[in-house]
DNA sequence: TCTGGGGTCCTAGGACCC
DNA sequence: TCTGGGGTCCTAGGACCC
């Protein structure tokens, strides 16, 4: 069988470079960006890693390295990185008809059909490309697998002397590049797995790539096996050149501010009802359930409490109106007084296309005509101008309990147009923004 | 002070049916 | 009354990813 090249393209610190991107005077200095509520860097700038800071510390604990090396920090603006990726991806796919977007900063693509070329000639080309048309520079790597695809990205961007692009596809001396790499590199090997097979000493991914397949089978499921047959060239993921329709949907936060009073928590519920009903819908589903749960501070000696309540909805639903009262009457069953909530979210799931959705013998027609053509209105207002422009009551208007978001950069590629009062309709759920 | 959010896949085990 | 196997469906939980 034959094997076609494959190509990962990763955007080097992604997030820290949209900052920098509009922002020249960025350029050469250290940058960091953080998580929702301002709580730990989640991405940096070669600058800031080379300061010795590293991802997932807590911002407090690096105050004073920040403050001392005059570090840019930014709370996360994901409109500004996903309209950058889209600009990215853009460019990608005028260099192969099949790019699979993986994630917002990685994208596979297909080169089958381009190994007459040079290929690390012409993946240099794609790179310099990218870096002209968006201002983001990327690592390459190009390999018979996805699995080793990603471990060659991975010695692209750390090695300089690479440029940014590494082909091992076709590489005589795999067995000598698979050894210089340690298990936990690969991926699908997390810190469990690194324990467990560590264990084994199997401790670099030439050895995994030579591990017993029926140990690795029963240890780490088949995927684990998956793993270690694209290590040895033999393709076991394939591409997604559709993105498939999500399964489960969650939309979940950590409050600014500990949350004790039921009221406020469904504010945050229906707030979480609203956005999470907006994916589903941007997807041309309904959802079959919903499930919503709060907990409190795990890291504080406070008392404990977590808690979750599913609801199965009477018929397929993926309006926030129509939702929203299941989700209140779960709030009012897990709901106890006397705790600190510190996080709260809803899950849907029981997803299904919306065509699929037969009406049941109970349902209000009329009501849900209304409600259909109400949420259309809002889905187009919120498109057209900004996220969030109109929105349900129930979610709250002065929300004091919001995440933190002290140091967010300015709205960069959208723009923000002060908005007329909107009557939708006579269903008086929603309200335009304060 | 402080500790992200949103996903997927897989397996084990229980309930239930024939 | 007890025992059995095979199948399906569902859920909870554990692992991983970015």
């Amino acid at each position: 069988m034959k094997v076609y090249p494959i190509a990962l393209v990763d955007c080097n610190n992604f997030y820290a470079s949209c900052e920098k991107v509009f922002n020249p005077k960025l350029k050469n200095k250290p940058v960091v960006v953080l998580s929702n509520n301002d709580g730990v860097i989640v991405a940096l700038s070669a600058e800031a890693k080379a300061l010795g800071i590293k991802s997932f510390e807590p911002l407090y604990k690096v105050k004073p390295l920040i403050e001392k090396h005059n570090v840019a920090v930014f709370s996360s603006n994901y409109t500004l990185y996903g309209d950058l990726s889209n600009r990215v991806m853009t460019t990608l796919k005028h260099f192969s008809p099949d790019v699979e977007v993986y994630s917002i900063d990685e994208a596979f693509i297909n080169l089958k059909g381009f190994e007459w070329q040079d290929l690390t000639q012409y993946c240099k080309k794609i790179r310099d490309t990218v870096e002209k048309w968006t201002g983001i520079t990327v690592s390459i790597g190009i390999a018979e697998t996805k699995t080793l695809a990603k471990l060659a990205n991975r010695i692209a961007k750390k090695n300089p002397e690479h440029n940014g692009v590494l082909n091992i596809y076709n590489l005589p001396d795999k067995d000598e590049f698979l050894k210089k790499l340690q298990v936990e590199d690969v991926w699908g090997v997390g810190r469990q797995y690194t324990k467990l097979l560590n264990g084994m000493s199997i401790r670099t991914a030439y050895d995994l790539a030579n591990a017993n397949q029926l140990w690795i089978k029963k240890k780490m499921t088949v995927q684990g096996l998956r793993t270690v047959k694209e290590l040895n060239g033999l393709p076991c993921i394939k591409q997604e050149y559709s993105v498939p329709a999500k399964q489960s949907i969650v939309s979940s936060r950590s409050f600014g501010r500990y949350i004790t009073e039921k009221n406020e928590i469904k504010e945050a519920v229906a707030g979480f009802v609203h956005r999470a009903s907006e994916k589903l819908r941007r997807q041309n589903s309904a959802a079959n359930m919903i499930s919503v749960f709060l907990r409190t501070n795990p890291f504080k000696e406070t008392p404990q409490y977590h808690n979750g309540c599913q609801v199965g909805l009477p018929f397929p639903m993926n309006s926030p109106a129509e939702m929203i009262e299941y989700a209140m009457a779960a709030v009012d069953q897990i709901f106890r007084e006397g705790f600190l909530y510190q996080k709260a979210g809803i899950l849907l799931a029981g997803i299904v296309p919306v065509e699929t959705v037969q009406r049941t013998l109970f349902e209000n027609i009329e009501r849900r005509e209304k409600i259909k053509k109400l949420t259309a209105v809002m889905d187009k207002i919120n498109s057209e101008h900004s996220a969030g422009t109109l929105y349900i009551a129930a979610a709250g208007t002065d929300k004091t309990w919001a995440m933190k978001r002290e140091m967010k950069s300015p709205a960069y590629t959208t723009s923000w147009k002060e908005l007329p009062i909107v009557k939708a309709s006579n269903i008086s759920i929603y309200k335009k923004r304060d």
